[in-house]
This record gives structure tokens, sequence and C-alpha cells, in this order.
DNA sequence: CAGAATCCACTATGATACTG
DNA sequence: CAGTATCATAGTGGATTCTG
């Protein structure tokens, strides 16, 4: 379990709350788009736009709610620029950074276990 | 992209199946309780109540149905034994484990910038 | 005990239109 | 261009019940 390494010691209320919060994290982070985002970022710092671009299948609306909540995590950095139109990037930030070379592991995992996968589905899908 | 390292190359056709593959795979499986069953299991075997009682705020349904998922993907073994009542025991397989290293990752990473993600949410939550 | 099936509330998501 | 708002709907997930 994520939570486990805080169960069992000294400040019992303080643990609960570190708990929840990095259960809520898992949450709010576990999931396709984010990782996409994440890996779509890497190093580059790349406009609205152009991370839909990069990012096929993903609607205007989850990139924004999606970006929106990396950046109140804190794994993304928005900056925009005042003009007209407007010009807005996003970088990843240094926690965002490290949670990239879990995602990427995931990549690699994904591309190491392909063939297997699609072998273990046949078999499922009698 | 996940999918980015089988671009342009030569069999075009083969390639975005492997692509739309690597893309499924990646949305099935990038989901908060995949993970926390992956977690969970770890290296034991534990029985569907085990897991269930493991995984806080999991209900009978989605653990049911992720099990399916990730045993249809070969990640998760199950062995049914034959007894009244049942028992039915869920292990990693080989690539499930492959994937662990990869979870246990985002659990460190949860953990190291617990503080640092709690304050950026402070900063954001106005 | 494990799980399939049902019902139902709620949420996520896409499409569309509008604003600075 | 980036973002917000609204709406319709497909899908998620919980509670419950039933079975071998």
């Amino acid at each position: 379990m994520v939570t486990k390494q805080f169960s069992g010691s000294p400040d019992e209320a303080d643990l609960r709350r570190a708990d929840s919060l990095a259960r809520e994290i898992f949450s709010d982070i576990a999931n396709k788009w984010s990782f996409l985002i994440i890996e779509a970022l890497g190093e580059r710092t790349l406009r609205f736009t152009e991370l839909r671009n990069e990012i096929e299948g993903i609607s205007h609306k989850m990139l924004t709610q999606n970006l929106r909540m990396l950046e109140r995590n804190g794994l993304v950095e928005r900056r925009v620029h005042p003009t007209v139109p407007p010009r807005v990037e996003y970088t990843l930030t240094e926690s965002g950074q490290g949670l990239r070379a879990t995602v990427d592991g995931m990549c690699d995992w994904t591309h190491r276990y392909l063939s297997h996968i699609d072998a273990a589905r046949r078999r499922f899908d009698v």
C-alpha cells in the first residue's frame, strides 16, 4: 500500500493526515492523461496547443483540467505571456521531472511486455 | 508519448497496431486501483478478501473488475481452488512484477514530494 | 467465499459556443 | 490562442441481492 510506510509511528494524527494526502495525490495523478501529459512535456516547454497536438485523442477540456490539476500539485509550471493572442507555456517542475522517471519506466515496461500482453489477452478472450 | 518509439519505421501497419495496443494497455493500467492492487500484491499471494481488506476504500466490484483486467493483460495470475467455500488466490506474474518496480517508484516519489506537493496546493488554493 | 447481476446516483468526457 | 461555461450522454462506481 501507498500509505503503509506511515503507519504505527508516534504522532498518529499527523501520520493519518499524511496518509490521506498521499492517497489523494495518488488518486489525482495515477491516471492516463496525467501520465501522457508528463511524457509529452519531458524536458521541453510546450504551449497549450502544441501539447494538445502531441497527445493524440485528448480533448481541449481534459487537457485543461489535467493541466490545472498538475499545476495545483506543483508538477507543472504554467507561464502566461501577456500578449495578444495569449501565449501560455507549460514546463515540468523538479517534482514533475521526478515523476517522469516513473512514467518513463511504465512506457518502457509497456514496450517490453507488449507481445507478452497481447498473447495473454488472446488467451483470455476466448 | 508512449507511442513515439514506434513511429517512422518500415512496416507502417504493424507499427500502428503496436501503437494502438500500447496506448490501450496504458489506458487500462494507468489507473489508481490497478496500481494499488499491484502494490498490495507485491511478492505475496493474496485471496480476494485479503486483497479487499488490504486496499482501503476499494469496493467489491472495483476489485473484481480490476483483477479481471489485470488477469486479462497477464499481470496477475488467478488460481481457483475447487473447494467449498471457494478459495481464489491472486499472484503477480513476471510482467506484473516488472510493473511493480514502476509503481514502487511512484510510491517513493509520492512520499518524497509529499510536503512539496502539500505546499504547492496551499499556494494554488487561494 | 468469490463473484455475477441488477439498479441507480453521480462523474467524466466530448461537443459546442462564448470571452479576453 | 487559451480558457471558461454549458449541456447531453456514456460510463464509473457503490449498494444490494443472488448463486455455487
